[in-house]
DNA sequence: ATGGCCAGCATCGCTGGA
């Protein structure tokens, strides 16, 4: 089974764009980040004629995230944090095929030491809690989305220029590693990867030209889907077509 | 040259992203 998650820059302009990648790389789950639609507007007729069945998590202008599942719908699904009380549309989990499926989009932060710093502080804090519960209930899990971490210096095409900074702080990243204590595993660096991987380029200054990126989007996994896991990688190919968005898809491969 | 882009909402400039 093919987890993916792509931060998509509003469903509605990318839409050409994921039913592409949808026909082409035939991934059983996606999760989708920043869709931008209230429920009334999401693509829902589109994706299903894709052979994909849809949950999703609205609001307009801002966030919403989405769960797509090839040939059945997502079960049990949820929408937000319990522990967490939040306006913002970033967080749905559901079950496909008896894994279960958290997408998140974190918080941007802005800054280090911003109001919005601090919500994704708090944010990243009730994420850790809420899945601990989650992890015990259902050992098959897998986060995936946009964390807005960038979780080592390998993830950072300039580290001497984002040390410190927003996506790259010491809090960020020791939040990241709390998830991983809960026993998630980042997939991606479960194989050998090519130096210089990046999953995010800036739009500005030919950043993807350059190769000037970060890696931020991630799929972790719990040990038994780690053990089961055969591949990771970050799908380039949409980042290159016109009007892409800034967030190319990241892939995990699990065998049976 | 210390900034260059993009999406949405709503105009002809702002917020937010990362």
């Amino acid at each position: 089974m093919k987890l993916a998650a792509w931060n998509v820059n509003s469903l509605k302009v990318r839409l050409p764009q994921l039913l592409d990648w949808l026909a082409a790389s035939a991934p059983d789950v996606v999760c989708l980040q920043e869709t931008k639609l209230e429920g009334a507007n999401f693509p829902r007729a589109e994706i299903e004629a894709a052979g994909y069945q849809v949950a999703f998590s609205g609001q307009k202008t801002y966030n919403g995230v989405a769960l797509l599942a090839r040939g059945e719908a997502p079960a049990d699904v949820v929408c937000g944090n319990p522990h967490f009380p939040d306006e913002q549309k970033r967080l749905i989990a559901g079950t496909v095929r008896g894994v279960r499926v958290v997408c998140a989009y974190i918080p941007n932060g802005q800054a280090v030491g911003s109001d919005k710093y601090a919500y994704k502080l708090a944010w990243l804090a009730a994420l850790e809690r809420w899945l601990g519960e989650e992890l015990a209930a259902h050992p098959q899990l897998a986060l995936a989305g946009d964390f807005n971490i960038a979780p080592e210096d390998r993830d950072v095409h300039d580290p001497a220029a984002w040390a410190g900074q927003i996506l790259c702080s010491d809090p960020e990243r020791a939040a990241f590693q709390r998830l991983q204590a809960l026993g998630l595993q980042d997939s991606f660096r479960l194989f050998e990867q090519a130096p210089k991987s990046f999953s995010w380029w800036d739009y500005r200054m030919l950043g993807f030209q350059k190769n000037q990126g970060l890696r931020i989007d991630h799929i972790l996994l719990s040990a038994p889907l780690a053990a089961r896991c055969t591949a990771a990688g970050i799908d380039r190919e949409m980042r290159k077509r016109e009007r892409p968005s800034d967030h190319a898809p990241v892939t995990a491969e699990i065998g049976a």
